[in-house]
DNA sequence: TCAAATCAGGACCGCAATCGTCCTGTTTCG
DNA sequence: CGAAACAGGACGATTGCGGTCCTGATTTGA
């Protein structure tokens, strides 16, 4: 069903919250209770967006964390990246060192990297500010944006 | 990771296979054979692949299935949408009776629908066309692609 | 008519990756 | 020096997935 992982859905679910204030410095266990989610959860989760360099963390007795960049530079493959690791469609794209087990005779072989290219350019156009900000502005091109065609110079 | 299933894995395999000899009758233990796969395992997605409508199936003694579209006009969405389902990135995308624990009070709620929509418009852009394509390369690099791979220890 | 070939559909089990939790440091502030 | 808060990893339960097999249904051909 191609879903992506739950941390992955956690940490918009998160980093969609901290964008309401950019720049506050908030605790683990206080954003688990704006978002409603079990505390160790959106504690791993946090610690994971840290590391990726989504958002800042400040050690100490006043501390937390805190989102310093624009969500509209935030973008939706960078969220999963830092979670769930790189988007990887398939073994036999780049970063896995296991290729499929056919790898002799696959009539497709290199072709994966295009759709790998596809859905990773698709999930690039959407920011975390579009999953925010659409609150208002409801009306948008949601039939096919131009994220899904203009995603397409794989092999410009 | 955000990786498709292995039996959408093997279905385009197999379909990509199929799309060589359109029209051809193939029964599963052959096409197990050309592609390498197990026996098994071929079977059961031909049989998805069938029931999604993506190729023919011949009953009886000189069955087997055969490929009676064009190749440019499967897309992989249909090839993955019959094989795991449907494409639902998250769990509050139409699809699946299950929301998210946290529903209401999750700040972005419909919003995810964009990134589905995005994902299945980048994979609809691809064709089994466009992954048979190009066949002559496909055959240059034998040994491993393994594309860039940070210092890639001699394995051979 | 009968038997063989082949697909259809589902049941079943084992493995694996994930999810969720917790524990032990390390850092900073009062 | 102690408390607050993050950092990092270990650990177990669970769920879904991958893979296999078995029993029908259907068609062909002898
Ligand atoms: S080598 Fe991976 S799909 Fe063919
Ligand atoms: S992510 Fe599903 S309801 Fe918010």
């Amino acid at each position: 069903m191609f879903k992506l992982s739950r941390m992955a859905d956690y940490g918009v679910v998160v980093l969609s919250r901290m964008a309401r204030q950019p720049g506050e410095l908030v605790t683990a266990v206080e954003m688990a209770q704006r978002t409603g989610l079990p505390q160790p959860t959106v504690a791993k989760t946090l610690k994971l967006l840290t590391r990726g360099g989504l958002i800042a963390s400040h050690r100490g007795v006043q501390g937390g964390y805190s989102l310093e960049r624009a969500p509209e530079q935030v973008t939706v493959t960078e969220i999963i990246t830092a979670l769930d690791g790189p988007v990887a469609l398939t073994a036999c794209v780049e970063g896995s060192d296991d290729n499929c087990a056919v790898e002799s005779l696959c009539p497709i072989r290199g072709h994966w990297e295009r759709v790998n290219e596809a859905v990773k350019g698709a999930l690039d156009a959407v920011t975390l500010a579009d999953l925010t900000s659409a609150q208002e502005d409801a009306a948008i091109n949601f039939g096919r944006p131009r994220a899904a065609k203009a995603a397409a110079p794989a092999d410009a």
